[in-house]
DNA sequence: CGGTTTTGACCAGCGC
DNA sequence: GCGCTGGTCAAAACCG
């Protein structure tokens, strides 16, 4: 899998369960061997004739299993999609990217599509015809209906606004309860049109999140935040990473949690990396700090102030513990709900234009999680003995200090920076010198 | 020292 | 044109 690279291979490399049901998730070749890549790699992300991180389907290479790779995010017109999806990723794109090419790109390829998930693959997927209760979701503002589990909600419909025959068309999922991304939808962003991707996933865990309690999801590339807001309508405010891989990289991503599930969040990607991904993260100034010091940091530092802090550090922890259950392992026993639970697939079916398609959610993290726990813990017991465990206990070729290190499952969403025991941030330390100062 | 995060200020798009 | 809102800038603080 040297041709792939982005987000998706920075979270399989960090995403240790490889099995499901005791399958492989994926062949040894769909594994990066190593993370460097050729030129041609680091292209658009959401061009469909290059590698995409998000959509590996589209190329002519089968991508790596697991989390976007794994088919797992799959939009397709009519077949019945039995693979699982790992989340959901709206694509706006250009030309002659209209939702009906998307998906038609998408699912190119029907081995991907079969191909086992991962721990993660259900927690979100797309796929053409399930006739399920839909589960909480994220839309665009990381709105999930809050219904239980078996609530029926209407469809949702994924649609491409044809009216622009640019840049800007965008891919839009738009129901009650799903929508993402959309140019005038503004739901994520409401500038010039842009491409974006957004992913709905599971919400890191409190060991990963930040003293303000906002939990930094990440991958390898390396972000570095430049700015948060609050957003209008959203208890949570939206953070804003750009890639800090190389400079001059107009990659960025914001982040945000489901306003009503929060233990899912939003990313929306926009804009493309100019470059391989980063083989090492190299620097650990600034990014290292331990939850400690960022604690008592905040507390320190926080002494107001505006609405991007509409709760202190404190209340905002204490949230965060409300939201998430965490095992002594530090793994999210509600992300474990969600996992064990999508064995039962939620469906709801959309359109894309002409197109029907069908998103199924994960369900509901729900609240008997003592329920889930065992399972899943089961389950991290096939993680450990699979393979692939391999990977995450002694790393890739390039990737000092995360040898010998077994990885929490859930620890991709944050390789470092807010956990001390990984060495490289996700969100920090790479690359891009601070501005001229 | 070189990197990050924080956060107030500013800018730009959009609806009215 | 104005106000609202989201996105970005950049100085300061912080960390290893």
């Amino acid at each position: 899998m040297e041709n792939y690279q982005g987000d998706l291979a920075d979270i399989v490399r960090a995403t240790a369960p490889s099995t499901l049901h005791g399958t492989p998730l994926l062949p040894d070749s769909h594994f990066p061997t190593s993370p460097i890549h050729s030129s041609q790699d680091f292209g658009h992300p959401f061009a469909f004739n290059i590698r995409d991180p998000l959509f590996p389907n589209t190329h002519t290479t089968p991508p790596p299993a697991g989390f976007f790779y794994n088919s797992n995010m799959i939009i397709k017109p009519s077949d019945h999609v039995e693979d699982t999806a790992g989340f959901a990723i709206a694509t706006t794109a250009g030309n002659d990217n209209t939702a009906t090419n998307l998906a038609h790109k998408v699912v190119d390829d029907d081995d991907e599509m079969n191909r086992p998930s991962n721990i993660f693959s259900r927690m979100l997927q797309i796929s053409p015809i399930a006739k399920l209760p839909i589960p909480p979701a994220c839309d665009s503002q990381g709105l999930a209906p809050t219904s239980p589990r078996g609530f029926k909600a209407p469809p949702l419909l994924l649609s491409t606004n044809h009216n622009l025959n640019d840049s800007k068309g965008c891919l839009m999922v738009e129901s009650p309860g799903l929508q993402i991304s959309s140019p005038r939808n503004t739901g994520i962003k409401r500038r010039k049109s842009q491409a974006k991707k957004v992913v709905c996933i599971p919400a890191p865990t409190p060991a990963n999140s930040r003293a303000s309690g906002e939990v930094v999801p990440s991958d390898l590339w390396a972000w570095r935040k430049y700015g948060q807001k609050p957003i209008k309508g959203s208890p949570y405010p939206r953070g804003y990473y750009r890639c800090s891989s190389s400079k001059g990289c107009s990659a960025r991503k914001q982040v945000e949690r489901s306003r009503r599930d929060p233990n899912m969040l939003v990313i929306t990607y926009t804009s493309e990396h100019n470059h391989p991904w980063p083989t090492q993260r190299n620097a650990l100034a600034g990014s290292t700090r331990s939850q400690a010091s960022k604690n008592h940091s905040a507390a320190k530092n926080s002494p107001n102030s505006r609405a991007q802090r509409p709760k202190s550090p404190k209340e905002e922890q204490k949230d965060m513990s409300r939201e998430t259950t965490v095992s002594s392992s530090g793994i999210d026993t509600n992300s474990a709900s969600v996992k064990e639970e999508t064995d039962q697939e939620f469906g709801n079916q959309f359109e894309m234009d002409d197109t029907e398609f069908e998103v199924v959610f994960p369900p509901p993290a729900l609240s008997d999680s003592n329920h889930t726990e065992d399972s899943f813990f089961a389950d991290l017991g096939e993680i450990e003995a699979d393979p692939l465990d391999l990977l995450f206990t002694q790393g890739f070729p390039g990737e000092e200090g995360r040898e010998n290190k077994v990885m929490d499952p859930f620890s991709f969403y944050d390789w470092a920076g807010n956990n001390s025991n990984n060495t490289a941030s996700a969100t920090t330390s790479y690359g891009e010198s601070k501005r001229d100062s």
